[in-house]
DNA sequence: GTAGAACCTAGAGCCAACTCTAGGTCAAAC
DNA sequence: GTTTGACCTAGAGTTGGCTCTAGGTTCTAC
């Protein structure tokens, strides 16, 4: 069932192989990966999650240190839940701010593209302005 | 009531003089900036609007090559209404693809939030799941 | 037995977007 | 008249996050 090559993984998370090892070296794995014959990485289903997880907070905007500083916590067991709590919590009014900023500026962008589609005769009624 | 100084906008726009010149050597101003005595920039209000939008767009991801790219078609007048709105769809598409990841995350996020509530008997009858 | 593919390490390189430094000008305040 | 502060240029340095290279091993297929 489990026992995933390196290059699985990054098939699967859709991350580079370069990548997983930098990642592996920066300490956001859960767990050390397993190593197999010849010293090849062996990835298991709960690492591919992991990552999943990783990959999530990174696309929204998570620095590696903070994402490596969760995992430290996750890794040192049972008794630091309050830590964990404030590392996402901080983490999701940084998403949230983020969030209500792209909304802002896709107010502005609509706009934007309302104006040039009146311009261009693609839309009618459309009150031009600057800038 | 126009007329403002280099240390004038950095506080109206939040970015630093660094960054007021470096935009303005990468090309991000709609109008070349006036000087004044010894050489000094004189920005207007309009200065400050298009480096509000330039701000907007930065905030939501575009990167400033673009951003340049759609200050060039701005700067070049009338006639490239179609590339223009080119580069605001896109960046459109770009934002929204943005925010429904930013949903994801949130949710994960979310979800983790609660549990680790849930743990520390902040909240109650939350099912725990992995990881 | 050899060619090719997939892996390994250590470390260099790269890119975007700032950010800062050195060395200088200029005007106003003391 | 000199000090202070805000500005100027050109160019170097930094940070974060990858991405790639060089040189090597190991397994599989021919």
């Amino acid at each position: 069932m489990s026992g995933l090559s390196i290059g699985q993984v990054a098939e699967r998370t859709g991350l580079s192989v370069h990548t997983l090892r930098f990642y592996e070296r920066e300490g956001l794995l859960a767990q050390p990966v397993r190593r197999g014959t010849a010293g090849h990485r062996v990835y298991n289903e709960g690492d591919v999650a992991w990552l999943g997880v990783c990959i999530r907070l990174r696309a929204s905007g998570m620095p590696l240190t903070d994402i490596r500083r969760y995992t430290e916590l996750v890794r040192a067991g049972q008794g630091n839940e309050v830590q964990r709590l404030e590392v996402l919590r901080e983490h999701q009014e940084r998403v949230l701010a983020q969030m209500h900023e792209l909304d802002e500026c896709l107010k502005l962008i609509s706009h934007k593209v309302a104006i040039y589609e009146g311009r261009l005769g693609l839309r009618d009624n459309v009150t031009d302005c600057a800038p």
